[in-house]
DNA sequence: CTGGAAAGCGCC
DNA sequence: AAAGGGCGCTTTCCAG
């Protein structure tokens, strides 16, 4: 089996899916005809490109994923087909089985999701969506598809030897918390570790939160207690080591694929209510990044051999995104003149020169910087600064002085979400924020941290979506074997033949710059290297 | 045994 | 943790 899909494909899995191209489709629905769409009734559409990808069959037509134009609409609270089908035609269905159905079971579900489009492609032309749909997240689905196929390769060997080292080195830290504990208790239970701490050592609880069962042992507490006793810094460096054995040696060991050598992980489209996509099995969005051994892991993730990595980075997307939106013109002249945002930002708040902003100030700025666009209060930022609450207070106003687009963004996009229900993205992409309503104020102010949030957040995330759709449409019209690899939400790893690097690292720096024209230029950081870590 | 809640923590 | 947004995964613990 190979080339085109040209007949109705049943795929494996329980959630079962076919797909078709348009001559099956206008035999199977006389009646709704040739609309040039491949259909998917299944769970995931994605997935059966990547099923039919590995039978060398590929899809002709444009995509209708009803499950993603579900997901945009917010009709789709559940990531179901049947779910679907019940919200948008007012149908309960049973989750299709070939076996039980057979051929017959899947024209009907063809004629039923033939409907589903019918209902749901007007809707997007309502709500403006059209084009996000058409343009950015259908052409999306198959660079996702190869991607997901393609996976990233990993050093096992390199991961088994960080493995022994720290799993010897938790065999001796376990002895050491006994030994200053007085006994031996399960380290990983925060309710027995509570008992340690504040029963038989007797710390001070002065000052430390509590959670919904009890005196929290979380990191912030247990740095604040470690001022007092060795144990807590030794729980500390226990848990940390044994994060990232559980989660990044053993786990990401179990993921490798033993035919492929490499991690397949599935991207989701439609993961995060902003428009950010999201990865798991295995989440290869959250791999460690700082700290020595952070990047130890890191340097297992490795090219082919012949190749490199190439690390595309958006610099500061989300606080352009913010100066885009809001217009702010100091913000957008910092910008635009090229400077180190939080220095700029520093030396206004401070009201100095950029060439006298210390580091201190910088370290200042950067924290308001994201702080502004979370909503955070003055106590936050005056514990995370170690200042005085009223002194936060007094940076949080003078930020907003300095910075006044700033504020009436936050004003207006909270004003325009509270009357029409929603809130949106520079390309159209929506959430609903019912609780900008709410009569709870805790419950009302979430929601407007929410809602600040996610025209910001969802905005990059649109802008590297449409990066990915450029870059990898750019990278095959130069008939260039490199391909992305991963996503990591302002970050694109692309793996590259050595001899044709050159070209792909202009390619990628190129469509990156070029997904948007903003009221801000789009700068991207560019690395290379042997591996991610020295890539990035 | 499985499922879910809670705590905790990795990333952007 | 707190007036910091968005995720997924691990372990522990408890209920069914």
């Amino acid at each position: 089996m190979s080339g085109t899909c040209e007949g109705i494909v049943v795929s494996s899995g329980s959630d079962v899916a076919y797909l078709c191209d348009p001559t099956v489709l206008a035999n199977a629905l006389p009646a709704a005809t040739a609309s040039p769409s491949v259909l998917k009734v299944g769970h995931n559409l994605k997935s059966d490109i990547v099923r039919l990808a590995r039978c060398g069959v590929s899809l002709v037509g444009p995509l209708f994923d009803c499950m993603i134009a579900g997901a945009l609409l917010g009709v789709a609270a559940a990531h179901r087909l049947e779910d679907l089908v019940r919200d948008v035609l007012a149908e309960e269905i049973a989750p299709f089985r070939f076996e039980e159905s057979g051929v017959d079971g899947l024209a009907v579900g063809v004629e039923r999701l033939e409907r589903l489009r019918l209902r749901l492609q007007p809707r997007l032309d309502e709500e403006g969506m059209t084009a996000l749909f058409r343009d950015i997240e259908m052409p999306l689905v198959e660079v996702l598809a190869r991607m997901e196929r393609r996976g990233v390769r990993v050093d096992t060997a390199a991961l088994g030897q960080m493995g022994a080292e720290w799993r010897s080195q938790l065999t001796d830290l376990t002895g050491e918390i006994f030994e200053l504990a007085g006994g031996e208790f399960n380290i990983g239970s925060p309710p027995q570790l509570r008992q340690i701490l504040f029963e038989r050592l007797k710390l001070s609880t002065k000052g430390v939160r509590r959670g919904k069962t009890g005196l929290s042992t979380d990191v912030d507490v247990l740095t604040r207690l470690a001022e007092d006793h060795p144990l807590p810094a030794k729980i500390l460096s226990h848990r940390a080591l044994a994060k990232l054995l559980s989660t990044y040696v053993d786990a990401l060991l179990q993921a490798v694929n033993p035919e492929t050598g490499r991690v397949h992980t599935i991207f989701n489209q439609t993961g995060a209510a902003t428009g950010r996509m999201s990865s798991n099995d295995p989440n290869l969005q959250n791999i460690p990044v700082r700290g020595e051994e952070g990047r130890r892991i890191r340097s297992a993730f490795i090219p082919n051999p012949g190749c490199v990595f190439i690390a595309a980075d958006y610099s500061q997307i989300e606080l352009r995104v913010m100066a885009h939106l809001s217009h702010d013109p100091g913000l957008v002249a910092a910008f635009r003149a090229g400077q180190d945002i939080h220095t700029a930002t520093a030396a206004d708040i401070f009201g100095t020169l950029a060439g006298t902003v210390t580091a201190d100030m910088r370290r200042v700025a950067k924290v308001i910087n994201f702080g502004i666009m979370y909503g955070m209060g003055p106590q936050r930022l005056a514990s995370e600064l170690s200042i005085p609450h009223a002194a936060a207070q007094k940076y949080i106003e003078q930020y907003f002085e300095r910075y006044r687009g700033v504020r009436e963004f936050i004003e207006s996009t909270i004003a325009r979400g509270r009357e029409t229900g929603y809130v949106s993205t520079a390309f159209g992409r929506r959430r609903a924020v019912p609780e900008l309503q709410s009569r709870h104020r805790a419950t009302q102010q979430a929601a407007e941290r929410a809602a600040i949030n996610m025209p910001i957040q969802g905005t990059a995330a649109d802008l590297i979506k449409i990066a990915m759709v450029r870059v990898d449409r750019r990278l095959r019209q130069e008939g260039l074997a490199s391909e992305i690899v991963l996503q990591v939400h302002d970050e694109l790893l692309l793996e590259a033949p050595a001899d044709e690097v050159e070209a792909a690292t202009a390619a990628v720096r190129e469509e990156m710059e070029k997904a948007a024209e903003l009221q801000v230029p789009l700068v991207v950081d560019v690395g290379r290297g042997q591996s991610w870590a020295e890539a990035h």
